[in-house]
DNA sequence: CATGTTAATTTAACAGTGTTAAATTAACAA
DNA sequence: TTGTTAATTTAACACTGTTAAATTAACATG
């Protein structure tokens, strides 16, 4: 009921609890099945009050899925520690996995669901910071293995190796969470497909001799 | 107004009527921004009465994406006849592809949306059937590759091998439309995506000699 | 201290959604 | 002629995202 005047820092941290309670029922049932009223009801306001913090439900998502993209660039950012270039890269595809498959319902928001396209400017997330773009993560592996001269001749388009390297195993990914519980096929695990995905396109990528 | 009574031929018909125009429309625009009323006013029905031929909104999804189905397989049938079961297998990689790329709303419906999980007993389309179940088909160009030796020796769980090449194409189609206008990634062309995956896992399962 | 201004918040309302129940209509059978 | 039955529609419900208007509290100024 009583409304009182605010500081920045105030509406900053209403910001994130709107954000923090979206995160926690998007990811337990999916978009569509969350309510704007019911996300605020969680945090004891009244629908509206979160019209004043971003423009339509569409605008949310893309502020909890910015907070995402930055929980994932941080949890593969350990792994970029190895030394051996191949074998972080390894490291890397299991864990993007990893983190795919435990929060299947964030990684539909980020990755499956079509939004308006995600611009650099719009976004809170610093592109090509190692720390936050997990794409930038990705093309730096591929860049050292090329560095080494551990790749192919005729592999020569960095940038093509990490979108095509990404789609795999985000293919894996993608198709456990949408069709895991399909009685159509007759699955193998899916770690046993992530390992087989990463195996298949290392072995095309590289030279034979390792 | 006027209701007329009914065989069973005329009501197939009519069930037929409303799964072309919702097929139609979901293509357009996709399943969420389409109402059942549009559906039906665009077959001059009522929105009920698509409620006596299914049972919501989702067995009609259901049923479009059943059609879609056998359209991908009845696409890729003929594919099925190039003799050498490597260009076999590549020439259906690319026809998947093209045909995602084309029909990306169907392919969402089909591929990238979560539904209730689609048992065979469910589904109009018969399993294994070379036909209409291109899963069937993918798996039996690599039984044909496995079984004329091409494979690497450690390379032969068969369903795996479908499995992941599936996932592979999926990836990078599934990438190109939910993120194809993203301007985050320096996105490389799909098809050259397209043929370098054929291109890394066929060189990863295969002998070296070819 | 009164008072006006401004911002946060809520209440009320709108236009639309999928869906269901009840009412209508037309064809057939007796 | 009269029931019966099935196809179809109309009316209504509960709920959605969203917007406009009303409410409330804190601040600054006279």
């Amino acid at each position: 009921m009583p409304p009182k005047l605010k500081t920045e820092a105030q509406r900053q941290e209403l910001r994130a609890l709107i954000i923090d309670a979206a995160r926690l029922l998007f990811a337990e049932r999916g978009v569509e099945a969350v309510t704007m009223r019911e996300i605020a009801s969680r945090i004891g306001y009244s629908a509206t009050s979160i019209y004043s913090h971003f423009a339509d439900k569409e605008a949310l998502l893309r502020a909890v899925c910015d907070t995402d993209f930055l929980k994932l660039a941080d949890t593969l950012k350990i792994i970029l520690q190895i030394s051996d270039p191949v074998a972080r890269m390894l490291a890397l595809g299991r864990g993007y996995a990893q983190f795919a498959l435990s929060f299947p319902n964030h990684y539909r928001l980020m990755f499956m669901t079509p939004h308006a396209p995600c611009t650099p400017e719009a976004s809170s997330v610093q592109q090509n910071n190692p720390e936050q773009d997990a794409y930038f993560q990705l093309k730096s592996v591929v860049t050292a293995i090329f560095e080494a001269g551990k790749f192919k001749p005729e592999i020569t388009d960095i940038e093509l190796i990490t979108q095509t390297t990404w789609a795999g195993i985000h293919g894996v990914c993608a198709l456990e969470i949408t069709m895991g519980k399909d009685t159509w096929v007759d699955w193998r695990s899916v770690d046993s497909r992530v390992a087989m995905m990463l195996n298949m396109m290392l072995s095309g990528l590289l030279k034979e001799n390792a």
